[in-house]
RNA sequence: GGUCCUGUAGCUCAGUUGGUUAGAGCGCUUGCUUGACAUGCAAGAGGUCACAGAUUCGAGUUCUGUCAGGACCA
């Protein structure tokens, strides 16, 4: 062994383990720490969940992300919080699920690859075909789906890997099919016309989340329709009406003016003509369309292609036309405007009302205008058949689960927006005319009988059929496929071409992930199948129902809503008991974060950047109960490392004459180009990236942390475990593993409660501020004690290995390797019996510690000495003392906490150089000294020449006025017989103690002024 | 239009059931290459809690209204 360097040493599993200063950073490295343990981690099983009957279950379910990209800060929030809480109840001793997965994300992902397709080849799907479209998907979505995975695994995700699921998979799909036959069967799946908002450039239906509004210029047309007698002769009179799409003309079923519009009151009843087609329409009275007090207070109206007008048509029993094809050009129905595109339409109809003398007036106008999210073309209201799901009574069931509180929302608030959204009972649209998703389990036939149905499908658990009556034909739902020929070849079957909304897969997430509707047998894992030997699916058995879905709150009726209606319809229970929602990320300017926006910030790069534990450390800081998290991003130079905040043109700047536009960096002069929608940076350009400084707060905390272990290793030469008599300890022990157990106790209740950020601050302050700040620095001593040094260690490690515990579901990476490097050291510890540590943090019990341990008279005791130092510090700093030169105190106090003072007087020379000379009731002021006073204690700090009276008496008058403050403010409450009478005798008595205390400090320092005075 | 949320230090945010003259991190000022840590240490400055009322002995906290910002639903 070499002696000539400073090594701690010590002997474990017989092979000599050398701890050096050079062998421990001086800064945490996190990178290699990162894919070490992960691995290790992962190889070990660490992250398998099974069922155990020893153990109790948690489950948590992923909230799927789509495929249709990578993940972005919200999902690192998400994650983080999911993560942390899966590795707390591991910890626990629960065998803790976390279920990870992907969303195959229907429209969003066919629009993404149709879109590219697009523009990098020119074809659209049509050209290719559907099953060509279907096969480049599934391509995009392995390798988006291996993307976040990885994404996940970088985060530090527990999930149990080998159970990853995939919307479209066959396991997810089987829960489809068969949630389909049953609502089916139950009458709960019915097919209608429904008004959508029709894309027709992607040619299908997109939901109303799909849809934005923008406003564009358009006109505003005047015209009118002749009204017309019984005969249908005209009779002079003539309703004028305003629109902005003069096509729908050729849709028009009614003309419609307000019931108590006395202008028009006579005319209700008759008919006007359209001239376009000759075609009469009756006028009617509704109050909910006509505004008397709008233009000419008519409206026509296009049941078939307006939503507003759509509603007034179900009301009054109104003929609705549909004038579009798929792709938007004018159908049959519109005669010699067959043909044309919508937009050359609208031209040629004007220009049709003016030829016939019925146009009025035209004037420009911007119009707010639905656009699609997917193709960024404008929306038509589209009337077409759909599949729905009837939600009054399923609706009601997830309704009751929450009211009468099996579901639980935290924080409480968004139970009213689930409620409120579910109460609509509004029938659920399934069918989307995408080719990318589960296919609608339908199949018509239009020329069998019942006869034939009933012969061939007698005693199939798995087909149901009903009879479609306004389409002649029927309508059979089966669990697989059925082929062309199933009722013989005299019967051709066809498959429905739309498929199921993806929220329709993602409901069932919770069971179906689990292996629902195969109750006989394990789910698989990694693909293998899986037996049971006791014949039922134990894996959903023991994991149904789940504990917690951790979400945000856009999702809460899309998908909340409906993961506990299918499993209430399904398993007959809830998916989850809570729902935790957590905030969104903004940028600095409070957008939402979003690729699309160039606004967003990568989670990779800051994991590069940071640290995997700084990044989780910091979001879960910022996971609050009332607010969004706003993040102000910068762009950072990657050569000089200069950050300059982001502005709100930089995100909507775009490229002049081909000239990309450039961040300038200040201080460097240099100017870089940097990534946003608009534009792609140019090939070799050196690019500026985005950054968040937010997260320092993390990276310095896991530093911070880093180093404390760091120093308590390299003092652990000659460790050895002892049990210890907690009742013997020093102040300071006593007074750090009291706040070590309320700590815990602490951290605790925040995660019960999802209260992340307040578990984070409450973790980390007493890491930093008590643990580092004070505890670290005041057994200094007693570890270079040849005789202190033993049981000093002792209770480090032990306070040490608790932390490392507190820490680790926060910061999983630091904490393991800590743990490891501890373990060669220390392998056994604990208070009060030194057991064997665990072999791995993540996996060691969650700290419960004795409540004895907090004792509010150490604390109390230690208080007094921080403050008497702080105050020590203060004068120090404020006469320019450097911290080399030593000082002397003498403190006045009553005997007791004189003698308690004097019991700790090494610290007063340890933390504040200064020697505590006397401490006592008769202790009085030197001359020419420094004083404060704190609670029951003065103290004196003899200056000699040093002292500036004039400055002190300045300081001491300052203190005195701020204290008289104080007093003032007590008086007049205790003055005020209300108050003395009204509030509680505690809140009284609380006064009365406080005013006491501050008026014998003011006394003290009152003397203090005095004496100066004198001097002067 | 309806529902919900937010407004506290220059910035980003805490602030439990009302109870001393309101806290943290960053930034700022001053001093420190102190034997774990400059990603650090010590000391400090900085706030009429958006505004106006009401309830109360007492309001950042409860209620009403106004203004500003945001989200969701129609």
């Amino acid at each position: 062994m070499r002696q000539d360097a400073p090594y701690n040493y010590n002997i474990h599993n017989n092979f000599l383990i050398v701890i050096s200063m050079a062998e421990i950073s001086k800064q945490y490295e996190p990178k290699d720490v990162q894919s070490k343990w992960f691995q290790i981690w992962e190889e070990r099983g660490y992250f398998d969940a099974n069922p155990d009957p020893n153990k109790p279950p948690h489950t948590i379910m992923i909230p799927l992300p789509n495929v249709t990209g990578a993940l972005h800060m919200g999902h690192a929030l998400n994650g983080t919080l999911q993560d942390l809480l899966t590795r707390w109840k591991r910890m626990q001793g629960y065998s803790a699920l976390w279920m990870p997965g992907t969303d195959h994300a229907g429209i969003a992902t066919q629009a993404v690859v149709e879109r590219r397709m697009l523009e990098q080849e020119g074809l659209t799907r049509h050209d290719i075909g559907r099953e060509a479209l279907v096969n480049r998907i599934w391509k995009w979505k392995d390798s988006y789906e291996k993307r976040i995975l990885n994404q996940l695994k970088q985060l530090g995700a527990s999930c149990d890997w080998r159970r990853t699921r995939f919307t479209l998979d066959e396991v997810c799909s089987a829960a489809v099919r068969k949630t389909f036959l049953k609502l089916f069967r139950d009458g709960l799946i019915f097919r209608g016309k429904r008004l959508v908002n029709w894309d027709a450039y992607l040619q299908t239906a997109v939901a109303d989340d799909e849809v934005y509004p923008e406003e564009i210029a358009g006109h505003f047309w005047t015209f009118h329709y002749p009204v017309v007698d019984d005969q249908g002769n005209p009779t002079g009179e003539k309703l004028s009406f305003s629109t902005t799409r003069p096509e729908t003309m050729l849709g028009d079923t009614a003309m419609c003016v307000h019931p108590s519009d006395e202008r028009y009151t006579h005319l209700v009843g008759k008919n006007v003509l359209i001239p376009l087609n000759g075609r009469l329409i009756p006028i009617i009275a509704d109050a909910l369309l006509a505004d008397k007090d709008l233009g000419t207070g008519c409206v026509k109206v296009t049941p078939a292609h307006d939503p507003n007008d759509y509603a007034c048509g179900l009301r009054n029993q109104l003929e609705m036309i549909n004038i579009l094809n798929p792709d938007g050009t004018l159908n049959e129905v519109c005669g010699p405007f067959k043909g044309l595109d919508r937009y050359a339409a609208r031209k040629e109809v004007v220009a049709e009302m003016e030829k016939l003398g019925y146009f009025e007036a035209v004037e420009e106008r911007s119009i707010p205008l639905k656009h699609s999210d997917r193709s960024k073309t404008p929306i038509e209201p589209y009337l077409s058949d759909q599949w729905f799901v009837k939600m009054d009574t399923l609706a009601q069931s997830a309704m009751d689960a929450v009211e009468d509180q099996r579901v639980r929302f935290y924080p409480s608030r968004y139970s009213k927006t689930y409620l409120d959204w579910l109460g609509e009972k509004r029938d659920w649209c399934i069918s989307r005319q995408l080719w990318w998703g589960h296919r609608i389990p339908i199949w018509y036939c239009e020329t069998c009988t019942e006869e034939e149905l009933k012969q061939e499908f007698a005693g199939r658990e798995d087909i149901s059929y009903i009879h479609d009556a306004e389409n002649s034909c029927w309508l059979i739902c089966a669990e697989t496929d059925l082929p062309a020929d199933a009722l013989g070849p005299d019967h051709e079957l066809r498959q429905d071409e739309d498929v199921l909304d993806t929220w329709f897969s993602s409901a069932l997430w919770p069971h179906a992930t689990l292996g629902w509707p195969n109750t006989e047998q394990n789910p698989p894992l990694n693909g293998e199948a899986q037996e049971s030997s006791s014949g039922n699916n134990e894996v959903l058995d023991y994991f149904y129902p789940g504990n917690v879905l951790v979400t945000s709150r856009d999702i809460i009726t899309l998908w909340v809503a409906r993961m506990v209606l299918t499993g209430l319809y399904n398993m007959g229970d809830i998916p989850f008991s809570h729902v935790c929602i957590h905030p969104k990320i903004l940028d600095g300017f409070g957008r939402t974060m979003s690729k699309s926006k160039g606004n967003g910030v990568d989670p990779m790069d800051l994991i590069d950047k940071y640290g995997t534990d700084a990044v989780r450390f910091t979001l879960a800081s910022l996971a609050g109960e009332t607010q969004d998290v706003k993040l102000p991003v910068g762009y950072e130079d990657p050569e000089t490392g200069e950050v300059i905040p982001q502005e709100q043109f930089h995100t909507e700047a775009k490229p002049v004459d081909g000239e990309k536009p450039r961040v300038k960096f200040p201080k460097s002069k240099r100017e870089l180009q940097y990534t946003s929608p608009n534009f792609e940076p140019d090939e070799g350009e050196p690019v500026a990236r985005m950054v968040s400084e937010r997260f320092e707060y993390g990276r310095n905390f896991c530093n911070k942390f880093w180093n404390a272990t760091r120093f308590a290793m390299l003092n652990l030469e000659g460790y050895t475990p002892e049990k210890i008599d907690v009742k013997t300890l020093p102040l300071e022990d006593r007074w750090i593993l009291s706040r070590l157990s309320q700590t815990a106790a602490e951290v605790t209740t925040c995660l019960e409660r999802y209260q992340f950020d307040m578990a984070t601050r409450t973790v980390r302050d007493f890491t930093w501020n008590e643990f580092c700040d004070w505890y670290l620095e005041m057994i200094k001593p007693r570890l270079r004690s040849e005789d202190q040094k033993a049981e000093a260690q002792r209770v480090l490690v032990a306070v040490l290995d608790s932390l490392l515990r507190l820490l680790s579901p926060f910061v999983p990476f630091v904490t393991e390797e800590l743990w490891q490097k501890l373990g060669e050291l220390a392998p056994e510890r604990g208070i009060p019996e030194p057991k064997p540590a665990e072999e791995a943090a993540m996996i060691a019990a969650w700290p419960k510690l004795p409540k004895e341990w907090i004792d509010t008279e150490f604390e109390g005791r230690f208080e007094r000495l921080r403050d008497s130092v702080i105050a020590v510090r203060n004068v120090r700093a404020v006469y320019g003392i450097p911290p080399g030169t030593p000082l002397t105190l003498r403190m006045r106090a009553s005997e007791t906490i004189a003698n308690d003072m004097n019991s700790v007087s090494g610290q007063f020379e340890n933390l504040a150089k200064t020697v505590l000379e006397a401490a006592g009731a008769e202790v009085t002021r030197p001359d020419g000294s420094a004083s404060f006073t704190i609670g029951d204690i003065d103290g004196y700090i003899p200056l000699g020449g040093v002292v500036d009276l004039k400055a002190e008496l300045e300081r001491q008058e300052k203190e005195a006025a701020k204290l008289k403050g104080f007093i003032s403010g007590h008086e007049k409450k205790l003055s005020n017989d209300k108050f003395v009478s009204n509030a509680p005798d505690d809140v009284v008595n609380n006064v009365r103690e406080t005013l006491a205390n501050l008026q014998s400090q003011l006394q003290s320092v009152e003397e203090v002024i005095a004496q100066l005075r004198k001097m002067l």
